[in-house]
DNA sequence: AAGGGCCTCAACCGCTATAGA
DNA sequence: CTCTATAGCGGTTGAGGCCCT
């Protein structure tokens, strides 16, 4: 059976809209609103089908549409969401306001899966392409500054690393340009990558990092960058439960409510915090 | 200047999901 | 329950611009 084609008609046009077509479409949804696409065209004396309308409108022409270049901000939670959905498109633009779902599509295509590729990750599966056999300059290392913080990292990754999302979560540290460091511990069956987790093992070198420009060694390095990549971390591993698999029953909301309420200028002790998620989770090593 | 190759991104296609009759 | 219309999604295409030779 033959699927009916969208535009059958003779006389519809296609191809790119002109400024006319444009101020018609806007002219009328400013009017009457949006829906009733099928019959839009006709009332709005334009020669599209409905779909092309609705498409051009919510591609291009609404105005909540944030026009211009990504930001690294951007780019980072593109990044990230990726590596959590995959080709959800639709879904991770709702993270991201004023961007449509067509135009992360191509920008991800375009662009972060090649910056992706150039830096050792496969774009699919956000790990390592082959992590021993990178050659060329050395890319910059991101530490973390405080070995609290990173113990912390360490353990909310370990936490949430359990088989099956483990590959999500990777693609999370991964994408947010950090060496989780902390040659103090070991995450057992968990291979994340160490300080000391060199590259004979499987898991990760220490030329594996990310771009410069998703995060500076500033924004790693001070506690600003931190509290971001723990609200990830922990947004990712509790908060947003229905995303992951087997996600862990722990509320980690007082966590959450922390990382927001906690400004720049106050002085964070990270060792408490640690001895708070980890009295709450309880189960690290 | 010309033209060939590459890149970007708006637009289209085909499919599924959902709502309502 | 079935059918139809519509909305929404992800993959793909192709026009146009840019760059290089």
């Amino acid at each position: 059976m033959v699927r009916t084609p969208c535009c059958k008609e003779e006389g519809i046009k296609k191809g790119a809209w002109t400024p006319e077509e444009d101020q018609k479409l806007i002219d009328y949804l400013q009017l009457h609103g949006e829906g009733g696409w099928r019959t839009l065209p006709e009332k709005a004396g334009l020669k599209r089908c409905g779909k092309s309308c609705r498409l051009r409108w919510a591609n291009y022409l609404r105005p909540d549409i944030k026009r211009g270049e990504f930001t690294p901000e951007e780019d980072n939670t593109i990044i990230r969401l990726h590596a959590l959905k995959g080709n959800k498109w639709a879904a991770i633009a709702t993270s991201l306001a004023g961007r449509t779902d067509n135009e992360i599509k191509n920008y991800w295509n375009t662009n972060l899966k090649k910056r992706l590729k150039q830096k050792g990750i496969d774009p699919i599966t956000h790990k390592p392409i082959n992590p021993t056999s990178q050659t060329g300059s050395e890319p910059k290392i991101h530490k973390l500054g405080s070995s609290g913080s990173a113990r912390l990292l360490n353990r909310v990754a370990s936490k949430y690393s359990t088989d099956s999302n483990r590959d999500l979560l990777t693609g999370i540290i991964i994408g947010n340009s950090t060496i989780i460091a902390d040659e103090s511990q070991s995450s057992g069956d968990v291979d994340f990558p160490t300080k000391n987790n060199t590259s004979t093992s499987p898991g990760f070198s220490d030329n594996f990092s990310f771009s410069d420009e998703f995060f500076s060694n500033e924004e790693i390095s001070d506690n600003v960058g931190l509290m971001e990549e723990l609200k990830g971390i922990l947004s990712y591993g509790g908060a947003d439960a229905g995303d992951i698999k087997d996600s862990p029953e722990v509320n980690v909301n007082y966590e959450m409510d922390f990382l927001d309420s906690w400004n720049e200028e106050d002085d964070l002790d990270l060792d408490k915090f640690v001895s708070s998620l980890d009295s709450k989770i309880g189960v690290f090593v």
